[in-house]
DNA sequence: TCGCTGTGTTCAATCGGTTTAACAAATAAT
DNA sequence: ATTATTTGTTAAACCGATTGAACACAGCGA
């Protein structure tokens, strides 16, 4: 036995009428309108006793439009991401849309990749979050390429001429976190820097300890579990500075446990201030210091300047901050 | 200007060839090997010239997969469903499938629909996670109807005669989990029980604790941010139990982090054992004591199962106990 | 009685591929 | 020289919908 796909042929033929019949009584065309009555019932009729699913792929041939948006993300193991990908799957749904999740595991050839498998699904737009994590160029070429086909693509916090994104601005919020810091005494701020978060954060970060006169200094985070730790050893002994901001709140997370585990307390002996505000941070204790980024408001803006692509084919790229 | 797709007509007319050939020698079907080398090449270099992207939808159209499957749960906005979803997303990756995911809100209505429309976008197969966590009794008759009609769908720890389903064997973890609190002195262990979390769960702890001579004391958990907050402030009063269950990590956090904030010290005061292990329980701090789930290990599974029963159209109904 | 309008429905092309059968030309076998 | 086989390619049907044009028939006015 199989699972059998029900078609619009088996109902005209059960209902004695022609496909076009069906299909215009089903969508409620206006041309329905002069269709019989009766026959327009007895073709419900049959649709729901057959279990009738109409087919959106050859819907989708004929039509030109799948109703279907990718979304490219490095993965949504953490809550930053996962928080994104959920609003971002909520907009879509608003709209009618449904998602079609790619996870790329930060490496650029999956997200050509996925990228490439998108366009042959027929995705009617593209939202990609990685360039805007990752300092390679690669990704610039790549964006730039199908933008120039005039496909539908929004990257998220990766701004550059000619290609339509949406960047949260952090200036405000970093504003805020380097005079509370300031405030505490400190002249000094260290920060965590990975591969692959950039882009925005440490630029706008740099710009405000300038504008305060407070000393960034940087540490290199290894992208893998032991990051963390390993700058928390390091920055125990005399000479670092005593506050940081941690560019994502699930390392600063991090760095306060890691910090606990080798004695020292947060507030106290450090401050750390976190950027995200990512919604279980809540649940944390110390309560965590965070940079608010509105994420929610950021992926719906993504998702309304892509729909909004999709619907005026003559669409220019266009900028959009938070 | 528009986005204007290039078929494989336009290689046809461009090589001056019939699409037909375009097909057999893009696709290296046999036929092509008979093919003139030269031809080959030709088609070939149009099609990298052009930027041809084969369409998924008229080739889903003809051979009737689509090579998706449907991922429903209730949002990704928790840890939990997050590293899911995060698993579930690589697992198809990897097996071929490209994943549709939505989220339902943990709303009945909206998991039908959900389904409905996976249905019509032709999803091979749909992995539903939604009924494992709801006590509702309308999901199951949802899930038998589907089943009926042979269509493939993996449900998420919900078991049921006729239904095919993955589900967690809790049984081992929460008796390590009682007789470590049992060795603690604990004679009554409380435990959270909300809608949204129950099947295997509650059964499996019950009958440990039966084992062993404890008592089970159930508090609800509403359904909403203050759930946990509330349910601490009645149990720092006299005569409650001093050990708790909580039944997923998110909320075991939440409730050590309750409790801190009314002065009571974990553990000290109070034991608290939550279910799941995710991944960034490891930064939280006093580090989190858990019940190990294998969610990788339970959601391959459901990938596994579910494409076999994709490849093998004559399948019965299986039950995966992990 | 001829055309006209409106009603109820169907025909046939189309979307972008895949696949099987068929066919022409070249080569090999007898 | 004739048939058989291989080589290179195409024609046409098909997947499941949508849609504009066309058609048959009714009632109506002139």
């Amino acid at each position: 036995m199989r699972h059998d796909r029900v078609t619009i042929s088996d109902i005209a033929r059960e209902a004695g009428v022609d496909k076009s019949t069906v299909s215009l009584v089903l969508n409620r065309k206006p041309l329905a309108s002069r269709i019989r009555r009766d026959t327009r019932q007895r073709v419900f009729a049959i649709a729901r006793k057959l279990n009738y699913h109409p087919s959106l792929v050859a819907k989708s041939l004929f039509t030109g439009k799948t109703m279907t948006l990718g979304l490219v993300v490095g993965g949504i193991e953490t809550p930053f991401f996962a928080e994104l990908t959920n609003t971002a799957l909520e907009a879509a749904d608003e709209r009618g849309y449904h998602m079609l999740v790619s996870a790329t595991r930060w490496d650029f050839e999956r997200e050509r990749n996925a990228i490439r498998l998108l366009l042959q699904r027929q995705a009617d737009g593209i939202i990609c979050t990685v360039g805007g994590l990752c300092p390679q160029g690669e990704h610039h070429e790549l964006y730039t390429s199908i933008t120039k086909q005039h496909y539908p693509m929004v990257l998220w916090d990766y701004q550059s001429d000619g290609l339509s994104s949406v960047c949260s601005d952090y200036s405000v919020g970093m504003d805020e976190a380097v005079k509370l810091l300031a405030g505490k005494g400190h002249v000094r701020i260290g920060y965590c820097f990975h591969g692959i978060q950039w882009n925005g954060k440490e630029k706008s970060f740099l710009s405000v300890c300038g504008r305060h006169n407070i000393e960034a200094v940087k540490y290199l985070q290894e992208d893998n579990p032991h990051g963390i730790s390993k700058i928390v050893r390091k920055i125990i002994k005399p000479g670092h500075p005593k506050a940081f901001l941690v560019f994502d709140d699930s390392s600063a997370m991090e760095m306060i446990a890691s910090l606990k585990d080798v004695g020292r307390s947060v507030p106290g002996d450090f401050d750390i201030i976190g950027i995200d505000d990512i919604a279980w941070g809540t649940s944390y204790r110390p309560r965590l210091t965070t940079i608010r980024q509105d994420l929610k408001q950021l992926t719906n803006s993504a998702v309304d300047l892509l729909v909004e692509m999709i619907g005026n084919p003559e669409w220019e790229p266009k900028n959009i901050s938070v």
